[in-house]
DNA sequence: CGATTAGTTCGGTTAGTTCCGAACTAAGCT
DNA sequence: AGCTTAGTTCGGAACTAACCGAACTAATCG
């Protein structure tokens, strides 16, 4: 019972692990820290924890914790006469997502903009065939699309941070 | 004068480089070989070109440009009595980055049901601590954000389709 | 004080990526 | 047929990333 229980956890921490190792960019450890961090709760993981059920040396576990801390992933609590530190995912993740989200598409926009002038200097500069002209439609529908999407996001950013949220 | 719209091309391929690099997970060439496609527009660009223009061998053009052609990023149109082949980007570049980002979303859905229906289960099974007890809020509000941010981008993808393009 | 617990730091190994050069194919030109 | 142009394939060098073990620190307990 139990053991099935853990069996189908640490399947989820595998398949949410691999979810995350692509999305976040994190070495594969890592991201099963992280898959294991969020599928234990509240409760929080401790380092030791996480080297038995990771089966991962300490070293590993704890290059990565650190990694995990400075990129703002994850936090920890203490208990009084406890030395451990019990790790949880930070409570504003989710905003933090949206956020990375929205400046992504800010910087696309930039070099969109950038883009664009540089082909509209070329188009007026070279007299060349009408033909090989550089089309500058497409920038100006990417840009709004990007306006667009921000936009609708910012907003849902919003009627979320109206909420508190704990994970 | 043309050497400094040169310049300013090749300047425009490192930085559009390293973004494509980071965005579309491709090796440090094969994103400068995209940027370069892209700068160049509707007149194409040729193998030999990139091989002297980005100073990369030809076996590492040949490579990245078959990778790039077999993700689909490129496509390449021939003239008449000319062997060589002329790299543009695809015309439905916007679209099919839409489509990612949308199935994107869906595979985190997916996950999040999942992950929640773990964690209902645990709620239900084990008689805990009532503070121990995952929160489910988080992926219901989590799944909503998903639904909503694809509803609106799934909009745009119709507006955008309407039109026609290219780059 | 010495032992234990909790975690860090460092050097090295292994795995994987990225690019190159040299030797090749394949088609058209003379 | 031999030469040229356009590109491919293969083997390996140089580099980077991911992880581990061993030796360390730093705090607490008996």
């Amino acid at each position: 019972m139990k053991e099935d229980i853990c069996k189908e956890k640490m399947a989820l921490v595998e398949k949410l692990g691999v979810h995350l190792e692509n999305r976040e960019q994190l070495a594969p450890v890592a991201a099963r820290i992280l898959a294991y961090i969020i599928l234990t709760g509240k409760k929080g993981t401790t380092f030791e924890d996480m080297v038995t059920v990771l089966c991962a040396s300490k070293s590993t576990i704890s290059t990565h914790l650190n990694h995990l801390q400075d990129l703002n992933k994850i936090q920890y609590f203490t208990k009084t006469g406890d030395r451990k530190k019990y790790f949880i995912i930070k409570k504003d993740t989710i905003i933090q997502h949206i956020d990375k989200m929205v400046s992504n598409w800010d910087e696309e926009r930039i070099i969109h903009l950038e883009i664009k002038d540089y082909k509209q200097t070329i188009n007026n500069t070279k007299i060349q065939n009408e033909d090989e002209k550089f089309d500058l439609n497409f920038h100006d529908d990417y840009i709004k699309f990007i306006d667009e999407a921000s936009a609708s996001i910012k907003d849902l950013r919003e009627k979320i941070t109206d909420n508190q949220f704990d994970i």
